[in-house]
DNA sequence: CACGTCACTGTTTTT
DNA sequence: CAGTGACGTG
């Protein structure tokens, strides 16, 4: 049986409606228990109410609950129940009387924003809860940006880009430019222009900024400028946003529409912020305007920080301090989730990371048991151990298929998994990129879907234009194409233009053309007043693209049949989901239940914004083992957690490796996998993975080496990191000394020791390569180092040894935590540690290996 | 214009 | 090993 694909979505919107069913019945016990039991006075009411919301809770953890008022910094380490005080701080405010639709509350997916309205449900009712407005940065974004499109010169109803058609639609500014595509990645030109964005650089500032320039000129793509301003006019044109839209505009309309920010900031009382280490400097300023009133929580725990390379900014939850100058902080060490052996263990790796905030994070639970280390020869045997283990503990321990996950670094690795799981009949799930989303006849499907909604929108044309045939091929596209460009209109729009012949089309292709636009401008013109199922079927009925595939009789045509089947009834789903709940709403409020449309529009920016985890949502989750990239798991629990693919350059990912702080989020990455685990940790590596076609040797990742072996049942030795089957390609003709920045650590301490350079004492380290952010006078390149030539530069360990010798007793500095005493040393060379007394941070063990310490200076 | 074959190339992670 | 693009044939 399959169980990967397509059934993965099929009973999502039932389950979802069967959950609020659930909470109607425990919530009706919960909230007309107490009013039965006594009629009292409406103070005593609140004093009770306020009380059941603390109960239970520890007391650092009613102190978060508690301070509403004011800026509020809560560091919540892994498993300390920051979804539980972040749910009490909004049952808090609304026992204390506060209005719930003045709440706001920001997620990173729509399924962490889901379980705290299940969850506030349970404790207040589901109307209130209701009314909280909780979701994700983007989709509450998306909502106020509708309201003040105008403004910002989109339509209302504007569509959203998904990765494949920015890349898309990328390709076509590239060609347009008439550059090449070998030097122009779509993929590589659009991450810069991302991470432009989520800087909030616009197109003007990007052109106008030197240092941007050099950098462009320097990895000689000089018109990546250009590039940005085509691309973005064309989405403009398109009546199209994509991700990173969504929050450059936010900044844009509040930046702008002072009547805007008046407005939206005016909406609410309370902000509060989950997962705030991950919030890039886009949000991070949007929070800021909005905040007005100063009633801010920001939740999260730097430790987590795994987003870096979307742009997330982990100075944001260091600097909220600084930020907010009276606020308040609240830690949330004791973890209630862990075994102390996955608890400690997980505090032995992170310990190799500098830069932290302060926190001791330790556990409640039973000793447990060590983690298992399985070592394998290829991907395929290291699934089949993971498989193994997985039925010898539903044997020995009475396990269920959903109390098991097995994480990875990278989608690809799901592969070997799948197949051994499948072989071994064990019910899986995966959750990653959505699968569902992401099949060619569904993303045809909804790419008409976007097109009613949105006829502007180029690439929602370009895909269905000639599907099914309809005699459009590539010269009438072409052709097409130039015309719209040279117009400066859409596609769409370009159809309808005197004097297309000038541009190559001949009289039967604008024939075909205005054939096409004509019926989808006839279901466009539905759109605003029809039901979206309805509209769905015309659509597909009305495109030919239903009977298109009906017409495919073979196995693949059949699976494609049921899959557009499926996404239709996906909207169906949807528009039942909105229902219940405006019904359930209106009934609360005695209302009578007003007739509601919900349109294509709601579906599909309700789909264009779900994330991995979202859509897994499904009566097929039950008892099943979990798939999932580490990314994705971030904010869920499993009793059994297997992570595979310990290797090195892989995990942590290798390659492009410039500095510390890309390894540190590596170690952060695999601090959160450790930490999804309840009660069983597994570590597996393979000496031989296939990568792209090729077989690959790898040696085991440091990682498993740094969490502290007493919490590993068989730990590795030495030998095990020194190298795999001997096969290994390292930096050929150099002395072991430098396999280390190939290869982690691949030499003995001894080695590393020697190399050492001893600075004379005093003189502070030459700094390391600084990435600044002006350009340097000389020419050279201002931005990270390109692939090292010479292993001797690039081992960052090497780099990073502390070049004075320290002695017990004496005071050093140190870049985050100021200056300190040095209490004592431990531990033999690339262990090294030293117990330092901070002046403002307290005592910390830093591993002197990426402790950048430094004399203190004499004032 | 549709469909097949061949060569090439890419290596994270995601809202 | 894919997924894509270029090119040729019916």
């Amino acid at each position: 049986m399959d169980y990967s694909s397509r059934r993965e979505f099929s009973h999502f919107f039932g389950i979802i409606r069967e959950k609020h069913n659930k909470v109607h019945a425990r919530e009706f016990c919960l909230r007309s228990l107490p009013k039965l039991a006594y009629i009292c006075s409406p103070m005593d009411e609140m004093k009770d109410k306020l009380k059941a919301v603390l109960d239970g809770l520890n007391e650092e953890q009613k102190k978060a609950v508690c301070a509403v008022d004011g800026p509020v910094l809560i560091v919540a380490g892994a498993g300390s129940g920051k979804t539980r005080v972040l749910t009490s701080r909004v049952a808090y405010m609304l026992a204390m009387g506060t209005d719930p639709s003045r709440i706001l509350a920001l997620t990173f997916t729509k399924k962490a924003a889901g379980e705290m309205k299940e969850r506030i449900a349970l404790m207040v009712g589901a109307r209130s809860a209701r009314r909280v407005v909780m979701g994700t940065f983007h989709s509450v974004f998306v909502r106020f940006l509708r309201e003040y499109a105008g403004f910002l010169g989109y339509p209302e109803q504007f569509t959203i880009y998904d990765a494949s058609d920015q890349a898309s639609a990328m390709k076509a500014c590239i060609k347009e430019l008439q550059l090449d595509d070998k030097i122009y990645k779509p993929r590589e030109v659009l991450s810069r222009i991302s991470l432009a964005k989520n800087n909030l650089m616009t197109v003007s500032a990007y052109r106008n900024n030197p240092q941007i320039a050099m950098e462009d000129s320097h990895s000689r793509k000089p018109r990546i400028g250009e590039l940005y301003e085509l691309y973005q006019r064309k989405l403009k044109q398109s009546g199209v946003m994509d991700f990173d839209d969504i929050l450059l505009n936010m900044n844009i309309l509040l930046r702008d529409n002072p009547d805007a920010l008046r407005d939206i900031s005016g909406r609410f009382d309370y902000i509060m912020v989950d997962e705030y280490q991950d919030t890039n400097h886009a949000q991070y300023i949007i929070i800021r305007k909005l905040a007005v009133h100063r009633n801010i929580c920001v939740v999260g725990d730097d430790s987590q920080s795994i987003y870096a390379f979307r742009g997330a900014k982990i100075e944001n939850i260091l600097n909220f301090k600084k930020d907010y100058k009276d606020c308040k902080t609240y830690r949330l060490e004791r973890n209630y989730r862990s075994t102390a052996t996955i608890v400690d263990a997980a505090n032995s790796l992170i310990a190799h990371n500098a830069g932290r905030i302060p926190k001791d994070c330790y556990a409640t639970g039973d000793k447990g048991d060590p983690i298992k280390i399985l070592h394998a020869y290829t991907e395929g045997e290291e699934a089949v151990q993971i498989v193994s283990e997985i039925t010898r503990l539903m044997r020995m321990e009475s396990a269920q298929y959903e109390d098991f996950a097995i994480l990875y670094r990278t989608n690809s690795q799901s592969r070997a998994l799948e197949e051994q799981l499948r072989r071994r009949n064990i019910p899986y799930m995966i959750y990653s990129g959505n699968s569902f989303f992401e099949r060619a006849e569904v993303k045809d499907m909804m790419a008409y879907f976007k097109l009613v909604v949105n006829v502007n929108d180029d690439e929602a044309f370009r895909r269905i234009v000639n599907k099914p045939a309809r005699g459009i091929g590539d010269t009438t596209l072409a052709a097409l194409a130039t015309a719209a460009q040279v117009r400066g209109t859409s596609f769409f729009k370009a159809i309808f233009l005197d004097g297309l012949e000038s541009f190559g089309l001949k009289n039967s292709a604008v024939t075909k053309l205005k054939a096409f636009a004509q019926m989808i401008d006839k279901l466009a013109m539905m759109c605003p007043t029809t039901d979206a199922f309805v509209l769905a079927q015309r659509i597909a009925d009305d495109s030919g693209l239903y009977a298109f595939f009906k017409a495919d009789n073979s196995i693949e045509g059949q699976s494609r049949t049921s899959n557009v089947e499926e996404l239709i009834n996906s909207v169906q789903g949807f528009i039942e989901e909105r229902m219940e709940e405006a019904a359930d709403y209106a009934e609360e409020n005695g209302q009578e239940p007003e007739k509601l449309l919900f349109t294509l529009d709601d579906y599909l920016e309700n789909v264009s914004l779900l994330s991995n985890v979202d859509v897994a949502d499904d009566e097929d989750t039950n008892n099943k083992v979990a798939l999932m990239t580490v990314h994705s798991a971030k904010g869920l629990e499993y009793p059994y957690v297997f992570v595979s693919g310990l290797e090195e350059d892989l995990f942590p990912s290798g390659g492009f490796m410039a500095g510390p702080q890309d390894i540190e989020e590596e170690r952060r990455l695999f601090y959160v996998a450790l930490t999804r685990a309840k009660r069983n940790v597994f570590l597996s590596y393979a000496d031989s993975r296939m990568r792209n076609g090729k077989h690959n040797e790898n040696t085991p990742s440091r990682f498993i080496r740094e969490i502290d072996s007493k919490y590993i049942e068989n730990p590795l030795d030495d030998s095990a990191f020194r190298s795999s089957g001997g096969s290994r390609a390292v930096w050929g003709g150099f002395p072991s000394v430098h396999r280390g920045s190939g290869t982690g650590y691949g030499e003995s301490s001894e080695v590393r020791f020697i190399r050492r350079p001893q600075q004379p004492s005093g003189l502070p380290e030459r700094p390391r390569t600084q990435y600044t952010s002006r350009p340097m006078s000389n020419g050279t390149q201002p931005q990270r180092p390109a692939m090292p030539a010479k292993p001797e530069i690039i081992d960052p360990d090497f780099v990073a040894v502390p070049m004075t010798e320290l002695f017990v007793g004496e005071r050093i500095e140190h870049n985050r935590f100021g200056g300190g005493l040095i209490l004592d040393i431990t531990g033999t060379a690339p262990e090294m540690k030293a117990r330092i007394k901070f002046d403002d941070y307290g005592e910390k063990l830093l591993l002197l290996k990426y402790a950048k310490l430094r004399p203190e200076k004499k004032s």
